[in-house]
DNA sequence: GTCTATAATTTGATAGAC
DNA sequence: GTCTATCAAATTATAGAC
């Protein structure tokens, strides 16, 4: 690995430990093995090595989502694996965990990656949950595209509440409450 | 209001716009309208002026989701104004977001109010749910806790993709898939 | 490309005058 | 109680040697 990729990842792993706020050049620069002049030879600054970060950490959440969506089983199997897929739960999103951080949100070019990474999620979920719909597993009355936004925000609450009690249990609940409702839509 | 409260004010206004590792001592008394001095005789330190910024915080937003909870209605009818009441969706939850912040997860003491706001709400929103269900408007088999975690988790989840999105669009669809769910629980 | 000064500013707090 | 020094460390760079 290169000086400019043990950057990134560097900052990959403390964006998602300590948030953009929480997290200084110089802290990238000692987990990277590397000095000032070598960062900013490769970046602008924070936000440039940041923005690089945060791409590469979108792109690997999506592909790890698209194994769930495109593996087998029926729509209701598919959001489940996705919702009980292994996770650091304790150490929150690390896309949805910028979301809160206000000098993310605050430049369009840092939230970009972010807002496209939550888009495509929805998008994703409600063809799979259309998908369902029309192959008769569920009831014909539920609205894929609203109920794929509260899986997506189930997830990330759930992230929020298990973080606030120092423990993965809230993260269960909330997922087997949703998927009990879910299976409710489900045709016998 | 005295300079003790003034303190609180401002610190309770800067963790949410910045959270608490984005809020400095300096900022909280320009704030204030206070010194140095000032600050440092009321309380020990940053922590401590959190710590009460949090539970009058928190003290605060049971009093409102009560207001809800309380309210005249059916149960759904409940969730529904308590999910639907206006909110600041942008500036994202004044206590979930502390959730996020690493010095705040870290330190027991600042954890400790988060924790219990959030066991208050999804207790609260089951025993809703229950007295829904034991009146018979809602269906025999729906689960009050599971039902009131995913409830809680699509709130929190919500207000991280509208602050990823830059828009409240996204809380208000997730809100609106959960209550969908929830009205096919509703006997007829 | 990488390194070591250097530096203006901010952070989080203490000391002591009033 | 409130204020103004004062301070050591961290922050976020820039400059220039190697």
């Amino acid at each position: 690995m290169n000086t400019s990729d043990r950057l990134i990842e560097s900052t990959r792993a403390l964006l998602w430990e300590r948030g953009y706020v929480g997290t200084s050049p110089k802290a990238i620069q000692q987990r990277a093995g590397a000095g000032q002049g070598s960062m900013y030879h490769h970046f602008t600054g924070k936000p440039d090595l940041a923005l690089a970060a945060i791409r590469r950490t979108a792109e690997e959440m999506r592909a790890k989502a698209e194994e769930q969506f495109a593996g087998p089983g029926t729509a209701l199997e598919r959001v489940s694996a996705y919702l009980l897929r292994e996770r650091d739960v304790l150490k929150g999103c690390p896309i949805g965990g910028l979301a809160q951080d206000p000098d993310v949100v605050a430049d369009p070019a840092l939230r970009r990656p972010v807002e496209e990474t939550f888009d495509w999620l929805r998008g994703r979920l409600a063809e799979v949950l259309a998908e369902g719909r029309e192959r008769g597993e569920l009831s014909a009355s539920l609205d894929p595209a609203g109920t794929a936004s509260a899986v997506v925000a189930v997830l990330q609450g759930g992230y929020v509440l298990a973080r606030a009690a120092g423990s993965a249990e809230p993260y269960d609940r909330a997922v087997k409450g949703v998927l009990g409702l879910l299976a409710a839509q489900a045709t016998l």
